[in-house]
RNA sequence: GGAGAGAUGUCAGAGUGGUCGAAUGAGCCAGCUUGGAAAGCUGGUGUACUGGCAACGGUACCGAGGGUUCGAAUCCCUCUUUCUCCGCCA
């Protein structure tokens, strides 16, 4: 969420900003702030007349501890005039400050200075591409066929049990699973990650927070008896550890990592480009969380993008960096790298990893502060990415490491698969 | 699921209607002391909104939300949550 200071301040910026993230709603910018002048103007005539009642308050106790019994019932009458006025004062205020958040929750985050314009996929910016094709057979399977041949994921049995998207995982695939889980969760803490092991459903105020409420709202699996939603990435419990908190300087940076499987409803996407592990309901993640000092973020994202890169080059996959346009990023991003693998058997690039740095949007909805060295209290930057989501990577490594007798394991792997080769 | 007891500042813990943003102790910070440190002494030490160049003020916050009252940390209601006992259970 956007500090309302800021956008008073800097209303012509946040404007072009919002522009470019071809934000449809920039009459907001004006509403906000003029329910803003609203709400200090009504605040401070509540506060004015609080004053007020309290002088008095403390001039009745002394009257009626001084046995002065009827003076004090003469002011008791005069106060309750003032009473209504405060009661009607402070709903004014309820309703003005409901509203103002109201429309602070609809402003998505401005994007950073190189992002660039845009409206559609096609025009993010490859910062750069990595390692080359593999020699695969003639006619490269897709992961789908390959997974059946092998006997290794079950699409129809996860149907029956749950649902479309919801697979099930077979001998080597279920092994695959857990071994590229605990891979990731290697490299992180190598890289100085805190494993973190957190619930999968969580309240409302933790979706708000990370900003998946109310933008995402719809999106999300809702338990409706109990009011809690199942998480679609362990960045919202993981971001939430830290909602309310006001941290000291120098526990600065905290770097977090924990798996959890994520659920998304994907509402509305169906068709030819979701077959397979291309777009699931539920899947598994390794994702990896920081705060940090807002001097640093960007230095930060840099190497939070390497280390995503860095698992990459390891699994032998051929990639390439985007930078996601304005229209293409996140509600809640400033900056967001998408890291892609080429898929030659299903000719697309297939995205991974998102790694993005949300400045101070998170860590204000959060209320998650830091005290600087003078004492002053100011608003750290998150940061978020995948390192990695698994559905994409199994249907990389499948496809890319295809032969015609079976499928090759990457040789990170074999260490926490035990076996090297899918047949 | 049932019964009971709690939830107060960084922590421990007092406070059952006014003088309470809140005793006391610990911690932390600064100063004094010291060759240096410990101990000791002195002072300071919450968050948010808001007025002011500032000094310094105003308002709100004692788990959350309502209510009673001129006045609520304190009384009432609802919710959340922690602990103990019983039941159930991986």
């Amino acid at each position: 969420m956007l500090q309302v200071s800021y956008i008073r301040e800097n209303k012509e910026e946040v404007l072009e900003r919002l522009s470019v993230k071809n934000f449809s709603q920039p009459q907001l910018v004006d509403e906000i702030i003029y329910l803003d002048n609203q709400r200090k103007s009504t605040q401070s005539q509540a506060d004015d007349l609080l004053a007020k009642g309290n002088a008095t308050a403390k001039q009745i106790g002394e009257l009626m501890r001084n046995g002065k019994k009827e003076e004090a019932e003469t002011i008791k009458v005069e106060t309750a005039k003032s009473k209504e006025d405060i009661k009607a004062l402070q709903e004014q205020l309820a309703t003005i400050e409901h509203e103002l958040n109201q429309k602070l929750v609809q402003l998505p985050n401005l994007p950073h200075n190189s992002v660039p314009k845009g409206k559609t996929p096609e025009e993010n910016e490859v910062v750069l591409t990595y390692g080359k094709l593999p020699q695969l057979p003639e006619k490269p399977l897709p992961h789908w066929e390959l997974a059946a041949k092998y006997n290794i994921i079950d699409f129809e049995l996860g149907v029956k049990i749950t649902g479309a998207g919801f697979p099930v995982y077979k001998g080597k695939g279920a092994k695959m699973q857990r071994a590229l889980i605990n891979f990731f969760l290697a490299e992180a803490e190598k890289a100085g990650y805190d494993e973190m092991m957190v619930p999968l459903l969580v309240n409302e105020a933790s979706g708000f927070a990370t900003g998946q409420l109310p933008d995402k709202e719809g999106q999300m699996y809702h338990v409706g008896i109990d009011n809690l939603y199942l998480i679609p990435t362990a960045e919202v419990p993981v971001t939430n550890l830290y909602r309310d908190v006001i941290l000291k300087e120098e526990e600065l940076p905290i770097k977090n990592c924990g798996y959890t499987p994520c659920f998304r409803r994907e509402a509305g996407s169906y068709g030819a480009h979701v077959r397979g592990l291309n777009r699931l309901h539920q899947f598994d993640k390794v994702e990896i969380v920081q705060v940090v000092h807002p001097d640093r973020s960007y230095m930060v994202l840099e190497q939070m993008s390497l280390h995503v890169q860095n698992l990459l080059q390891k699994l032998g996959l051929q990639y390439r960096v985007l930078r996601l346009c304005g229209g293409d990023m996140g509600f809640t991003s400033a900056l967001t790298y998408d890291m892609e693998v080429y898929s030659a058997a299903q000719e697309r690039w297939l995205e991974v990893s998102s790694v993005s740095n949300f400045e101070t949007f998170q860590s204000n909805r959060l209320k998650l502060r830091f005290k600087g060295k003078e004492g002053k209290t100011q608003l750290p930057h998150t940061l978020n990415g995948s390192a990695l989501a698994l559905p994409r990577i199994l249907a990389s490594i499948l496809e890319n490491y295809q032969t015609a007798e079976g499928i090759k394991v990457p040789e990170c792997l074999v260490p926490f698969t035990g076996f090297d080769f899918i047949d």
